[in-house]
DNA sequence: GCTCACATGTAATCCGTTACATGATTCT
DNA sequence: AGAATCATGTAACGGATTACATGTGAGC
């Protein structure tokens, strides 16, 4: 069995208390969604694919005519998970990320000077977006969490809050740049 | 004809001067592989795509036996790069990256404290290869494109690298505090 | 009564990667 | 002579997204 970056986010989920399927996706839209994005149609096959493997074991868990299924994680599925968190080697897995809004800035060259800073006041704007979002969306969620001990949550979403701002003042000063000339 | 942002990767790279497949391939690699990765495999059939939409302009330019093509920008190529980098709306397109380390970071709970620290340790040692080859190998390369005006790749470049050291930063404080208990 | 959130799945499709296949030139 | 680089493609596969399809419960 080939166990990828999403059935250990599947498995990590469920060891932190979410239940089913939908509980997961949910879970996962405001927390790891920005460095690992999941849709539903993905975890349902994947949910299946990791109970036949002994890693979950499904119960029914109706509430009332509504069915629904509860997963918990087997040893197995723990120790999987263990392992998966300690096989960290940096170099095998390189950091890449896409984002059209970088690579329209690499090209930016091709613009009128004035297009140039209005791309750059856009991308400007979406990180300042994108940091008050983790801040006041994410930031307070996971916090929440810290007082049962899980702490790693939050430790990320503060490093992307402040990762995000850090772009944000980046960018400002080439804005500034941008305007002096 | 759909056009995705790795069409657009194609067309800024023939704008840039790169006139082969494998020059874009090339080029790619050592500048926008970290928020724009490409395989040589992609770029052949969009090249092909976008030489039928007429967007590209094919000639032959064989070196001694050795079959080669040059591309060129047509008109409509060039007016569709320029479309593409005015059309951005921050919202549009949410950054998204995909980053395994993170997701291992996430879930860093389940781990003992000294597991822990290793994975932060190598994290911090990730984002610190990362930056050094940023500064290394893409920054003095694409700053030698400023003598020719062409100056986005080498801002990118820098951005990229100041914010690998900003997150490099963050974690060795991580790491500070875990090693404090 | 209506709307939104809860809940589970499947099907079609798109996109990208790895591996395969081939061959010429340049450098050591 | 051999290895690395230049150069162009195709085929198979895998993984993820969008759209489809269906139905219940809770709150206004």
């Amino acid at each position: 069995m080939n166990l990828k970056p999403s059935s250990f986010l599947t498995l990590g989920m469920i060891r932190l208390g979410a239940r089913s399927g939908y509980a997961i996706k949910k879970a996962a839209h405001v927390s790891t969604q920005f460095f690992w994005p999941v849709s539903l149609a993905q975890v349902y096959p994947e949910l299946a694919r990791l109970e036949r493997s002994g890693l979950l074991r499904r119960r029914d868990d109706p509430h009332g005519a509504r069915r629904r299924a509860a997963y918990t994680l087997t040893d197995e599925g723990e120790q999987a998970l263990l392992a998966w968190l300690c096989a960290y080697a940096p170099g095998a897995t390189p950091v890449q990320f896409r984002d059209e809004g970088l690579l329209r800035l690499f090209f930016a060259d091709a613009l009128p000077a004035q297009d140039q800073l209005a791309l750059v006041q856009a991308l400007r704007a979406r990180a300042s977006r994108a940091g008050a979002h983790v801040r006041e969306q994410v930031v307070p969620l996971s916090s929440s969490l810290e007082q049962g001990g899980v702490r790693y949550p939050a430790l990320v979403a503060r490093l992307a809050a402040d990762t995000y701002g850090y772009i944000e003042d980046w960018l400002a000063k080439l804005e500034a740049d941008l305007l002096e000339r």
